[in-house]
DNA sequence: CGGGGAGGCGCC
DNA sequence: AAAAGGCGCCTCCCCG
């Protein structure tokens, strides 16, 4: 292999750990292995990774994204694309558009490899993606033989598909991810650890000295509690206890949650539900959480891309899908640098509208706030209504308020509404659903089969057909959001895809305005700093914020392209540019 | 004493 | 006692 750029460009370059410590590479093209491998040294790898992305700027193929690619982030060397092959043999062994799957089911390791830990894995160490701290998986799939094998196998499932270019897309939005998953975490989300902890303490009162007391005004919130109760000694945290004391104090509630409370009167409530949100507070987002999370003014959270069985993203420590709205203006741009936050509106019933081509409901979302659109239309009276009929189509909600305003979206938009009604049958019957660019859903489990048999074998009792119906119908619920769950990923993978593909191509701002803290390749270049499925926040430097706002609008424009060809939905954005992420 | 389930609640 | 999909994570509490 060489680097020499006289040379074809390469396609694809394998890379992996050699058999006798170091790695190798080797590039593929569409014929197959160009020459052999060469040897690189571990202190080399990132000098190797660098200059050849530079002279031809290959399509990496590596085992798992999240066990390389952050140790050359660190060492300043960013990747413009590659193929995760973990992720991908997670999409093809499922999906339903390839035909010839036998192959990738021969190695069981690579099935173990890409399945989520069954446990959590290290606690709540920040270090996940680190090589040292990896999830346990079966290293021996990391020598450069392996990856190649899986490689080839993955290409000729893709070429088997029903539809390879589909298929490809998605493999390639899927790895995309990856890159953005590792470099989010290099780059850090912006954290002004002061303001947290202002809004920690308005509302807490001051940080308490030791790690079991309670700040004042929880204490305080507490006392009133028990006081109303008439129960001086109950135990708020422990909700069998509180149960009781509620109930002795004659408050009928079968469960201590919030909404349940909400419905009576009593002087114990308020100060009750007051206590409840201060404690939630102080245990997920409190000032333990600030100190194990928050470094050098940035929030690292770790990301698990593909990490939902949809094709969403998970988390695994940090917390990165929880942030309460109440800590957004913790959110700070560092000092001439900026936000560019976007949130999608209305993404999943857009999503449906463009894939089951409902001309009716592209056309209530034209310009314009997609629920308003419905109103418009006129078949539901309020705003309001038209969100909670809309959530009520795509959970499947079939009683209370939402399940009463489902028929009437049937009416006005056949099309998106048998989109989804399909889904759900076919998940009734056992069947699997796929997304728009070929993620399918996973087989039911045995348990779920024995459950359906068990109704239609002779002698099945009334009980044996209500837990058969039921699981049927939850799993209908399933698939029927699923195809809208994971096509929205999808567009969402493809707006990310996008928009950090043109963000590198900014020129760097001069040192002496940098951010240091955003790591070696991000410092001098606007970057993405927080994704949370539908929304990005883009940190970027003053100068660039409107270029940066224009490529965030236009990536949108190209992912609605890239998946849906031809514009007929729109995708509205709802755009701000910043210092603080919650203000304009 | 650690693991796991349940209750509860934060996000989309 | 949530009606309706997908998650993570905290505390409490039971159990081996």
């Amino acid at each position: 292999m060489s680097t020499d750029s006289s040379q074809a460009p390469v396609k694809w370059c394998v890379l992996g750990r050699a058999p006798r410590g170091g790695f190798e590479a080797v590039s593929v093209g569409a014929s197959g292995t160009a020459g052999d491998p060469v040897a690189i040294a571990p202190s080399e790898l990132a000098e190797f990774v660098g200059d050849l992305e530079r002279t031809s700027a290959p399509r990496w193929v590596w085992r798992s994204t999240g066990a390389v690619y952050p140790e050359l982030l660190t060492a300043g060397v960013r990747v413009e694309r590659c193929h995760d092959l973990t992720l991908c043999h997670q999409i093809l062994r499922n999906s339903a558009l390839v035909r010839e799957r036998g192959p990738l089911l021969t190695d069981p390791r690579w099935a173990e490899a890409a399945a989520p830990p069954d446990t959590p894995v290290g606690g709540s160490s920040p270090a996940l993606f680190d090589i040292e701290t990896a999830p346990p998986s079966d290293s021996s799939l990391d020598t450069l033989a392996e990856s190649l094998r899986e490689f080839t196998r993955q290409r000729a499932a893709v070429e088997s598909a029903s539809e390879p270019g589909r298929l490809a897309l998605l493999l390639a939005a899927e790895s995309a991810g990856a890159l953005v998953a590792a470099e989010l975490r290099a780059a850090g989300v912006p954290w002004d650890t002061a303001e947290h902890d202002r809004i920690l303490t308005e509302r807490l009162g001051p940080r308490p000295p030791g790690i079991d007391a309670k700040p004042e005004k929880l204490a305080g919130a507490g006392v009133i509690v028990r006081q109303a109760l008439g129960d001086p000694s109950v135990a708020i945290d422990s909700p069998p206890r509180l149960l009781r004391a509620l109930r002795a104090a004659g408050i009928d509630v079968a469960s201590t949650s919030q909404w349940e409370l909400a419905e009576h009167t009593h002087p114990a409530i308020e100060p009750l539900l007051t206590y409840k949100r201060l404690a939630r507070l102080l245990s997920a987002n409190g000032w333990v959480w600030l100190d194990e999370w928050v470094s050098d003014g940035r929030y690292r959270p770790v990301y698990i891309p593909g990490g939902v069985v949809t094709g969403r993203w998970a988390s695994s420590g940090g917390g990165a899908l929880q942030i309460p709205r109440l800590l957004r203006p913790a959110l700070r741009a560092d000092d001439d640098w900026l936000l560019v936050s976007a949130d999608v509106s209305q993404l999943e019933p857009r999503v449906l509208a463009a894939m089951a081509g409902d001309r009716a409901m592209s056309a209530a979302g034209r310009g314009k706030d997609l629920y308003s659109g419905i109103v418009a239309s006129g078949f539901i009276a309020t705003r309001a209504d038209a969100k909670l009929a809309m959530l009520g189509a795509m959970y499947g909600a079939t009683s209370g308020e939402s399940g009463r305003l489902v028929p009437r979206l049937r009416r006005a938009f056949p099309a998106a509404m048998g989109l989804v009604d399909d889904a759900a049958a076919v998940g009734e019957r056992g069947g699997t659903v796929t997304t728009w660019l070929g993620r399918s859903s996973p087989p039911p489990e045995p348990e779920w089969q024995a459950a359906q048999a068990a109704a239609s074998m002779p002698g099945a009792t009334s009980r044996d057909e209500n837990v058969a119906r039921r699981s049927a119908r939850d799993r209908g619920r399933f698939t029927r959001n699923f195809v809208v769950q994971g096509t929205a990923a999808e567009w969402a993978l493809a707006w990310l895809a996008e928009i950090r593909r043109r963000l590198a191509a900014f020129p760097p701002v001069p040192a002496e305005r940098s951010a240091p803290a955003s790591g070696a390749v991000f410092s001098r270049l606007p970057h993405l700093a927080f994704f949370l499925h539908d929304e990005i926040i883009v940190h970027t430097p003053r100068e660039h914020a409107d270029a940066v706002a224009a490529v965030v609008t236009e990536s949108a424009e190209a992912a609605a392209r890239l998946l849906f060809g031809d514009g007929s939905v729109d995708f509205l954005l709802d755009l701000r540019v910043s210092q603080r992420a919650d203000k304009d």
